[in-house]
RNA sequence: GUCCCCAUCGUCUAGAGGCCUAGGACACUGCCCUUUCACGGCGGGAACAGGGGUUCGAACCCCCUUGGGGACACCA
């Protein structure tokens, strides 16, 4: 038997983090097994569905490197498929028309609510003699009164529902269009689903699938209800409660395979691994030890993963994405050193791409004021003949190498008698503007001399009109 | 309220009756390295929700309590 599992989003929002780790273990479980991954969009609810959901959801699982080998499928191309099965199931008598208003239905769970029952549909509509076109009316699926369902789920074990606890759901609205309970059976079945890999908030909703299921005679696929992601407070994150969209993480610096490795470790784990390429995981993921419980994002751990990619990969691999944030800060990184020789220097000192650029801008663009603390530390007037002696050095080398560069700052430093931050300080502040910068031969190799001596005159000049002795 | 699910350090987790005086990772923290920021190295504190059973023996099995989550739409 090939594997076939989906994910299948609603197009009302964008993609958020929960969402992404169910397409994750989906993929991961088709491609395990050399299967198929199929991406299915539920857009029934005409309402609240938009387009640009859509390509958020695409660009999201673009981004993730999430690709499908089947879909996008729309379920609103499908309508008349569901018409074809809502009649099927009229006609067999496991489905009906009801003829109840909103109103009256408010009202009886108005009345169960205030007997502390459950509030569910009580069927009075179910063995209506006569019928009527002219009155609106919704169509029913019978569910079984008696006897128990039993979800076979590959997280959960078998978990049993009793039919009694269950009521005829809406399977088409008044004006014929089909309702989520009935697409996802029949595409799951039209599209030859093995396992339905999904959020643990659609476990109730499985028994109802499987008795339709079984009213169409055909056996329900496996189940796998993956535990919910909740947020870093422990409060729940949802598509109503600060779900975090997966774009934001690009934004905010983080590379996907980060967050792929981030978000294959929550709920799943593999003894004490942490680190997971995308082949790895692809090899060691099973559905059968993924976790039971909830979960808690937490930022800080997914931090530090990222910060391993970066400092992990390729230079040319970190430069392709960290260009991506340069050009959104408006900075033309052709005008300064090659992009990956800066990410060489940066790798082991950023958490994020965005941190990454920022402490990268001053290879491309003169600093035009200086940090207040760095300056006031800094840019003393005790600094400025050590500024003057280093001018003077630097102008004076023949060869313009971080070897060099090296010595000269060793020894004016040795010369000057006082240390080598003393001596190393006042140019990096006087380069970016700050106190912060890879080591200072390599920096000042790769922004080159022309450059590093224009800083220095900048920085002296800037001493002499703020520094009073 | 009713039904369903869950329960190991702050967080993610290992643990499938004796290997556990409970292991790893993130975070926090002490020291070392160091021209800044980092990286790195070596340490530290930190958990089996509570109560009953079962068993020679329970973090692991059963029951109850408590706590948390989900569902209860002509939304998905």
């Amino acid at each position: 038997m090939t594997i076939r599992t989906r994910f299948a989003p609603s197009p009302t929002g964008y993609l958020h983090v929960g969402g992404a780790r169910t397409a994750l273990f989906s993929w991961l479980y088709a491609r395990k097994h050399g299967g198929q991954f199929i991406l299915r969009i539920e857009d029934t609810d005409l309402e609240r569905s938009t387009e640009e959901s859509v390509n958020a959801i695409l660009e999201g699982m673009t981004w993730l490197g999430l690709e499908y080998d089947e879909g996008p499928f729309y379920q609103t191309q499908r309508f008349e498929r569901y018409k074809e099965v809502i009649a099927l199931l009229i006609e067999q008598g496991n489905a009906y028309r009801c003829y109840c208003t909103k109103e009256q239905l408010e009202e009886m769970r108005e009345q169960q609510r205030a007997n502390k029952e459950k509030p569910r549909y009580d069927g009075r509509c179910r063995h209506l003699k006569t019928s009527s076109d002219t009155k609106q009316y919704v169509i029913r699926f019978k569910n079984p009164l008696e006897g128990t369902v039993i979800v076979k789920d590959i997280v959960r074990g078998n978990v049993e529902f009793q039919n009694s606890e269950l009521d005829d759901l809406v399977i088409a609205r008044p004006d014929g269009t089909p309702t989520y309970n009935l697409t996802v059976v029949v595409d799951d079945l039209d599209m030859g689903m093995t396992h339905v890999i999904r959020g643990d908030d659609h476990l109730n909703n499985s028994p109802r699938q499987i008795n339709i299921f079984k009213a169409l005679a055909v056996e329900p696929p496996i189940f796998a209800h993956l535990p919910m992601i909740l947020g870093d407070d422990g409060a729940r994150l949802s598509k109503r409660h600060g779900a975090v969209s997966v774009m934001s993480y690009r934004d905010e610096g983080f590379l996907p395979e980060a967050l792929l490795n981030y978000l294959v470790r929550l709920g799943w784990s593999h003894g004490d691994q942490e680190i997971f390429s995308m082949d790895q995981m692809v090899q060691l993921f099973d559905l059968i030890n993924v976790n039971k419980s909830a979960s808690s994002f937490n930022t800080d751990k997914l931090l530090w993963l990222n910060q391993h990619y970066i400092k992990t990969s390729t230079a040319e691999h970190v430069a392709h994405h960290l260009s991506w944030h340069m050009d959104n800060k408006g900075v033309d990184t052709t005008q300064g050193p090659e992009l990956v020789k800066v990410v060489e220097l940066q790798q082991e000192r950023a958490k994020t791409l965005v941190e990454m650029a920022t402490n990268s801008l001053f290879f491309y663009q003169q600093v035009t004021e200086y940090n207040e603390k760095a300056a006031r530390k800094n840019l003393s007037i005790n600094s400025l003949s050590l500024l003057e002696d280093m001018q003077y050095r630097l102008s004076a080398l023949a060869e313009w190498s971080a070897e060099t560069i090296h010595i000269q700052i060793k020894e004016c430093s040795e010369v000057s008698e006082v240390g080598m931050g003393k001596v190393a300080q006042p140019i990096r502040v006087a380069i970016t503007g700050n106190t912060v910068s890879p080591p200072l031969d390599l920096t000042l190799e790769l922004l080159g001399r022309e450059r590093t001596l224009a800083a220095i005159t900048l920085a002296k000049a800037w001493i002499k009109d703020n520094v009073k002795d």
